[in-house]
RNA sequence: GCGAAAGUAGCUCAAUUGGUAGAGCUCCAGCCUUCCAAGCUGGAGGUUGCGGGUUCGAGACCCGUCUUUCGCUCCA
């Protein structure tokens, strides 16, 4: 009974509802496109994936150290980076072609036509008369004149347009030159629309251009301009690494794809700083271990692929992406790039600050190179519930919906039932939950049979469940029920803090790596 | 952004050519019950995404808009 990738997509989400993991930002107001909100248990899950990656970077490495660094940064952080001209442009579609065009370039184009025309003319004329004065001719010839005079009107109309933000105008002005798009030969065009990959706000009662400040669409530039007061404070030696995670905001052109693609979302990253000549070392190396990290959530190897960059971006000189099977196929959710000196230099010079490292063996100063390890929180999310859902047929035919989460990151670890809610059960139940609330999130119920509290308890990926029965009432033991195999086994009230120690805590989880 | 499909209770879905919005599950209060969802009684929950229009009458038809999924596009 093979089910449709896209139908499967489908169940993850709403799954993700129904179950308080994942619901859509401010849904009583119809929504807001590409935002979502983390629920009861969302929110917990989210969060033990958060700790096990900050403590097998931060605790597990003794040259890796973690900071919590503002959104908000100085607006020149942003033009060091490149992120301010990267992605200004006005942007327009031709309906038929559906294909995308930067509106001043066609314009530039169009004028550039215009342009040869005039050449074509001073060609002619070049073969038709002796001793010919070109710039007599430019200057007098009726035809070229009228083209030049076409060519200025059009830049200026173009240049006041783009100056006043007037978007509209543009449009108007690609209209009225009559532009066709190049592949369907139409002038069937969309709005001119300003995309700009960075939110903006401002700081300060009045808001003009000298306080707008951005959100940060990436969080790697906090750790650069912190390079140098981690490094000083923290006594760091070469090679080392500095850990975050945090929020990052991106005007997506097309969100989409539930929370894969997100204006708001949640990255951790580590920048780690090496001595320039050993970047490919390192490069390897974290290469591994991030996989290796992956791995270690028994997802399946199989899910998992590099992806190397072939064409590089302008600041790394080696890049890959860890790629993971999700319902809609292969998609990007690690990177790791080798940024080289880029970032700290380009730092270096908008700030007028130096931003080396004294290396006492080689008895110089020189800009660290960097490895970064990027991997989206929201994405690793994703992959982990999406792999974890599940539509299991039993013996007997019935079925069962079961969430089977990595243990030590399920919202809530172990659920406590009496059998019936009489002759004391529940009391005693209450008394077990007590001596395990300080170190797992437990739950309680007694509504329905049991059974059906199992199969609740499934569905929101609950590792083992607790039963308190008659016979516990005189012989202090209870049974543990397994989420994935459905087994239990009867121990004594006290062995269950160890037992569930070795299997549900991130502890464990570290421990496997 | 373009194109396609969809939006009715918390969930999954009904509702004849336009004629009083229903069911199952869930949830809540009880009853019954000695370990894998299905027993009994009662109850809650909906301006049919939102806004207009056509009509005596709209969940259905028309227009706009929002949201979601898919394809294209985009993703230094």
């Amino acid at each position: 009974m093979a089910i449709k990738p896209e139908d499967f997509f489908k169940n993850v989400i709403s799954h993700c509802k129904e179950y308080g993991y994942i619901f859509q930002s401010s849904e009583i107001y119809d929504g807001l496109s590409a935002v979502y909100d983390y629920g009861q248990n969302g929110a917990e899950l989210k969060k033990n994936i958060r700790e096990y990656w900050w403590k097998a970077m931060v605790q597990l490495n003794d040259n890796i150290v973690g900071i919590d660094a503002s959104i908000f940064m100085h607006p020149t952080t942003w033009k060091a980076s490149g992120h301010v001209d990267a992605f200004n442009d006005p942007l327009i579609d031709n309906k038929d072609s559906k294909k995308r065009y930067r509106a001043d370039v066609l314009i530039e184009e169009h004028v550039a036509k215009i342009e040869d025309k005039i050449e074509k003319e001073v060609d002619k004329a070049k073969k038709r008369f002796e001793g010919f004065d070109e710039a007599m001719f430019r200057s007098t010839n009726a035809r070229v004149l009228e083209y030049q005079i076409k060519i200025n009107d059009i830049n200026n109309r173009f240049k006041t347009a783009l100056n006043a933000g007037d978007l509209a105008e543009v449009k108007q002005l690609i209209v009225d030159l009559e532009i066709v798009c190049p592949v369907s030969g139409t002038k069937n065009w969309t709005d001119v629309r300003q995309f700009n990959l960075m939110f903006s706000t401002s700081t300060g009662a009045v808001t003009d251009e000298s306080n707008i400040i951005y959100l940060r669409p990436e969080t790697a530039q906090d750790i650069f301009v912190n390079y140098l007061n981690v490094q000083k404070t923290g006594r760091m030696k070469l090679p080392f690494g500095i850990a975050q995670t945090g929020k990052a905001f991106r005007n997506e052109i097309v969100a989409r794809q539930f929370i894969f693609r997100m204006r708001e979302f949640e990255q951790m990253e580590m920048q780690f700083f090496v001595k320039p000549g050993t970047e490919m070392q390192y490069y390897e190396e974290w290469k591994t271990k991030r996989l290796n990290w992956h791995l270690s959530l028994g997802l399946g190897k199989e899910h998992y692929k590099f992806h190397d960059h072939l064409k590089l971006a302008h600041y790394a000189n080696a890049a890959c992406d860890i790629e993971f099977q999700f319902p809609f196929g292969f998609k990007e959710l690690e990177g790791i790039h080798s940024r080289t000196d880029y970032d700290l230099k380009q730092h270096e010079q908008f700030s007028g600050k130096k931003l080396q490292y004294f290396d006492v063996e080689k008895n110089e100063s020189y800009v660290p190179y960097v490895v970064e390890t990027s991997v989206g929180l929201d994405r690793l999310f994703l992959s982990i519930l999406s792999s974890a859902l599940k539509e299991e047929t039993l013996e007997g035919g019935d079925t069962r919906t079961v969430l089977s989460l990595p243990p030590a990151l399920a919202p809530i670890k172990v659920a406590v039932f009496p059998l019936v809610k009489k002759d004391g059960l529940p009391e005693l139940a209450e008394k077990i939950i007590n001596t395990l609330k300080f170190d797992f999130n437990v739950t309680y119920d007694e509504k329905d049979t049991v059974g059906k509290r199992y199969r609740r308890q499934d569905a929101i990926g609950t590792p083992y469940c607790v039963t308190v029965d008659h016979q516990s009432l005189e012989d202090n033991t209870v049974t543990i029920r397994n989420r994935d195999t459905m087994l239990q086994e009867r121990m004594n009230i006290t062995a269950i803090y160890t037992f569930l120690e070795e299997r549900v805590s991130i502890k464990s989880l570290l421990k496997s790596l």
